[in-house]
DNA sequence: CGACTATTTGAGGCGTATCAAGAAGTGTGG
DNA sequence: CCACACTTCTTGATACGCCTCAAATAGTCG
């Protein structure tokens, strides 16, 4: 079922040099947690990739971040997760007992300001994911996502997408093909070119002409 | 330009019983912040409602939130706010300076925590609404907007819209027009009426049935 | 009442979904 | 290393849901 990793390897790290935290590995597309969950840890990514993502009764999906190395995820302040987790490619991350992160910030006021400005960050991202899925096209969609991986990713000649077009689409809230065509169409434009050996690496060539296709807020 | 009331009416009262406040009033379709402006105070409804927005610069409008009575809105962690709020009808407002707030968050951590409880409501809305903007059909949006409002507008026999088509639809992604279709659809379907004197006040004939058109998570 | 805005409804077009098939890429076992 | 099965990705043809444009009706406000 699962590729190569072993699941839940062990070892003593800290984050933050705060907290006593468990490392944990986690195969290509495994489950971190399940939606509706109780939420007793906390993780944060330190190599791969997650995505988070909810499901409809009839197999609609929506995903709703990718995580990349450095970010906090399944954070709750409910007593369940609202999101399923899984790696999107093999994946290693710190967990941390939530329970002991709110037992600190109890006393911490620095830690609860951490816990809002990782909150406040989620927002931010969620209230500009309304406004693609709500009003831009789906070019305008494939090329805000391509600028934002570009900016996340790791500083490369070439971007290295850890995810599938599935995975994409359903973050852009279009088809499989939809982000096929378009990625299509942005080479035909000129503006990336696919590496030889995958598809899923691109050369940007020209971020300008992207960045135009990526309409901003007014004034 | 606009209606009846008057604008910033002045007079003391306070917030949770600990922040003195000020109250003010707009009129419809009055602004009271905008986005990019510095984000200096924080409002609670009292009454009327209010719609948060962001714009592109081609005129597309997303609409992330309506504000309803005892909602808070205009609060931000960074230095400008991230949209535009508008009076959606006239309303009444408290206004907090947002540096009160933090001046006692930094010692207060109850104050800190209900900031970290706002922020955490606004987010799973945010997500909420992801998933119906990125997957739902034009009908199964407009089943959820009715059921939102007419959960968290005052319980009566009339759902009394404060806002207009254009409000709704740019809530919700999709156009004016659709969102008119899909409302006389339902009404076809006998699952609401429209109050003889507005096409804004709707009566919701069978709750049972619009909650069926209203897709749930999985599992 | 008259002007304006909001809403509904219809006709037609467009953008994205769906369905289908082939190509490209990946992983497995011989 | 190759052969095979499987998944992912691309591309084409067609369908359909929602948008656009247009006009009539309903509602609001001076």
């Amino acid at each position: 079922m699962f590729s190569r990793s072993s699941n839940k390897v062990a070892s003593v790290v800290t984050i933050h040099s705060t907290f006593c935290a468990t490392e944990a590995s986690y195969a290509k597309d495994q489950e971190i947690y399940g939606q509706g969950e109780r939420a007793e840890l906390v993780y944060e990514v330190k190599r791969g990739a997650v995505r988070s993502y909810k499901v409809l009764s009839d197999g609609r999906r929506q995903i709703s971040a990718f995580h990349l190395p450095h970010d906090i995820f399944g954070w709750e302040i409910g007593p369940t997760y609202r999101f399923t987790a899984e790696a999107v490619v093999d994946a290693t991350v710190r967990v941390v007992r939530r329970q002991t992160l709110e037992y600190v910030a109890t006393t911490d006021i620095g830690v609860t300001r951490n816990l809002l400005s990782i909150a406040m960050k989620e927002l931010e991202h969620a209230e500009n994911q309304m406004m693609l899925l709500g009003r831009k096209t789906s070019l305008e969609r494939v090329a805000a996502f391509l600028l934002e991986m570009d900016e996340r990713l790791p500083k490369s000649s070439v971007l290295a997408l850890p995810m599938t077009r599935r995975d994409i689409a359903d973050y852009l809230g279009v088809t499989v093909e939809t982000v096929s065509r378009d990625l299509s169409q942005l080479r035909a434009l000129g503006i990336l070119r696919f590496a030889e050996d995958s598809q899923r690496r691109i050369v940007l060539d020209d971020r300008p002409k992207l960045q135009g296709l990526n309409v901003g807020p007014f004034a």
